[in-house]
DNA sequence: ATCCAGGTTATGT
DNA sequence: ACATAACATGGA
């Protein structure tokens, strides 16, 4: 068994019949990286542990203090899978640290000090933040739930219901449009994800070339997608590249960075450069942070 | 009823 | 290069 991977990595393993636990972690509270807006592919179950979905695979998961409880998956799973997922190999610590210069982060990661960027894939980040455009997180979820019952693949059932996979690439290439729009309530979203599909099938968009792409490139490249503009080109490099330098602006992070910031009446754009120029190579955890604090604290923003 | 939601696109100056 | 309307849909 692969008992050695973990500790090297200096956590403790704890086996049970139905769960695993990983012992001595730190900076990780799952409650808040689902709640954060970064991931839409999950469910809390009535126990607390959070239904997750990633590459096909599934497992239940939750965190208390400096301990992840795994169920639904295993030592294995949890190595090749989980851990990358989590990001569990970058010490947050220093990442904290490297932003507490600012007050206004010092005081967001005092509210949310567990929070972490996942390391989605590609495919999944595309297809979650096409999704995203002028809608909201609600009605997202929604539309994957029901898109995934449709068109998804089959993963058993758990906690009581059945439960599907997101539809791969090849399926989403074959997809009605029209037929989208009405089983998953994606309104004008559906001929954009389904040509997300069929770029990646027809090989109009190469992954491989989007991963070997330096980030400005990256940015210009994922631009060539339908229903991809800016924002959703940001969150794509942050959430399914792994650019943490990457600053999407929103609604909600625009108001408080302008609130924050002597940014009133400047372009995104404009925000943009400020940030990158403040916040540096950790940016994208400082818009994510910058995120959760703004809609915890509407009073706060104009 | 009007506005808003993790915006993008097409069109016009 | 910047400004604005249209775009589906559900909740406040």
């Amino acid at each position: 068994m692969g008992g050695d991977f973990f500790q090297r990595a200096g956590v403790d393993v704890i086996s049970k019949r139905e769960e695993i636990i990983i012992q001595g972690l730190s900076h990780i509270d799952i409650r808040v990286i689902m709640e954060s807006g970064q991931f839409h592919l999950w469910e809390e179950e009535e126990d607390g542990f959070f239904l997750v979905e990633h590459e096909g695979k599934l497992c239940a998961i939750k965190s208390e203090e400096d301990r992840l409880i795994f169920q639904l998956t295993d030592l294995e799973e949890i190595e090749k899978i989980w851990w990358p997922w989590l990001d569990l190999d970058t010490d947050y610590g220093k990442i904290q640290e490297a932003l507490r210069f600012d007050p206004h982060l010092q005081e967001a990661m005092e509210e949310s000090p567990g929070l972490r960027i996942l390391r989605q894939s590609p495919y999944e980040a595309s297809s979650q933040f096409i999704m995203s455009s002028n809608n909201n997180m609600k009605r997202m979820k929604k539309s994957f739930r029901a898109m995934s019952q449709e068109y998804g693949t089959y993963l058993g059932e758990y906690y009581g219901q059945d439960r599907y996979s997101l539809p791969g690439s090849a399926k989403l290439a074959k997809i009605d449009p029209q037929d989208l729009r009405e089983k998953a309530g994606v309104g004008y979203r559906d001929r954009a994800l389904v040509q997300w599909g069929k770029d990646l099938v027809e090989g109009n968009f190469s992954i491989d070339k989007a991963e070997a792409s330096d980030d400005d490139a990256l940015f210009l490249y994922l631009q060539e997608l339908r229903g991809v503009g800016p924002k959703v080109a940001q969150c794509i490099m942050l959430y399914g590249y792994y650019r943490m330098s990457a600053f999407p602006i929103d609604t909600w992070v625009k108001k408080i960075m302008t609130s924050l910031y002597p940014l009133e009446g400047k372009s995104n754009k404009e925000i943009s450069v400020y940030a990158k120029e403040r916040f540096g190579p950790f940016a994208g955890f400082a818009q994510q942070l910058l995120f959760i604090y703004a809609r915890a604290h509407p009073e706060e923003i104009s």
